[in-house]
DNA sequence: TTTTCCATGTAACTCGTTACATGATTTC
DNA sequence: GAAATCATGTAACGAGTTACATGGAAAA
């Protein structure tokens, strides 16, 4: 009745995702998650490290250990036709059921009336200026054409941040003039 | 260098929030928490009672036990002056950071091209589906009329729910089509 | 009379992160 | 010669959930 599966594990699902492409190391695997998948995914270093080791256990990859040179020992993960089969059911759970993201600010937006409309106002605005640097950065890295996946996970996730921009505009601009008319009026 | 104002406790947040309104014992939040909030905040019961004995130990909150009959005594908050401020400060902090919300579905995304078209067609349609159901469960909740910022939050998560299907529709449409122009040809 | 509701609390556990250890090697 | 990169690993910690304990009252 508890068992493990009953929650789907993107993590596995992005590190089996990555070997199917190739096989790597995990210093590798790391360091395309952290440059590339920023926003995608929230895996640390270490997770990545005990979690590939627990998949090895498991039978859904194979590793061997490479020396080049006389560096630091790779240890080098393959996926196998198991681990294949696991990859292909974790995507297809992970397809067919929509994710209910939680939106921090949501909390914040039921409280604003305890706060001034225009420090509110002042407030979203700031957000409003940090969310579009955020947005630059996300658009300089969306460029570096990826995989097709990759592109629409990226395009996906650029639409939810452009509605995000879209609404604290509207909004910021909605409670400016309510307290401009009183200040008119 | 570590200490805990460094990320947002919008846990907090909610609990102070709710007991700016009026003051309230633990199962009645929790109650609330549970019909109103779902798709707001994740907290659990348990983490709630622990969160409001430890706001009482910090002095934002003070507590009172009431008995109602021989039913069993409640643990009565009420918010603070010290809270009140915490209340405000975490407001400000939460209003002017935009959140970057985890899309799990997102990882999925990435690896599309792993599975047949038509395939993933149908697990998106799938999950049209899922999400169309959740979407009417949800605005049946949104009718009951609420204070006007709950009203808001709930409308901006209404709003990437919206987004969220005309973007499945849409791709689900694109992969039927360069399906179907495979067959006809 | 069995189930659901009221009302709180906590021990055990899971999961993941932080922070550090190690050591060679290229770059500045 | 110092700093960043390469490459992995793990112990300690923290936060939060699960699952259970308790026990009376009201509803079915």
């Amino acid at each position: 009745m508890k068992g493990g599966n009953d929650v789907i594990d993107e993590r596995s699902l992005l590190l089996l995702g990555i070997l199917m492409a190739q096989s790597a190391h995990g210093y590798q695997i790391n360091d395309f998650i952290e440059k590339n998948l920023l926003y995608v995914t929230e895996i640390k270093k270490a997770t990545a490290y005990v979690l590939l080791d627990r998949m090895a256990l498991s039978g859904f990859v194979t590793v061997h250990t490479e020396q080049a040179g006389n560096r630091p020992p790779r240890k080098v993960y393959s996926i196998t036709p198991e681990g294949i089969e696991q990859f292909q059911s974790l995507l297809r759970q992970n397809l067919e059921h929509p994710d209910s993201p939680i939106y921090k600010g949501d909390v914040g937006l039921m409280f604003l009336d305890h706060l001034p409309k225009d420090e509110v106002a002042h407030h979203l605005q700031q957000r409003l200026q940090r969310l579009q640097e955020q947005m630059n950065l996300f658009q300089k890295g969306l460029s570096h054409s990826h995989a097709a996946g990759i592109q629409l996970s990226l395009e996906h996730r650029l639409l939810h941040m452009q509605l995000e921009v879209d609404w604290l505009e509207r909004i910021a601009a909605q409670l400016q003039s309510s307290t401009d008319e009183k200040t008119v009026q």
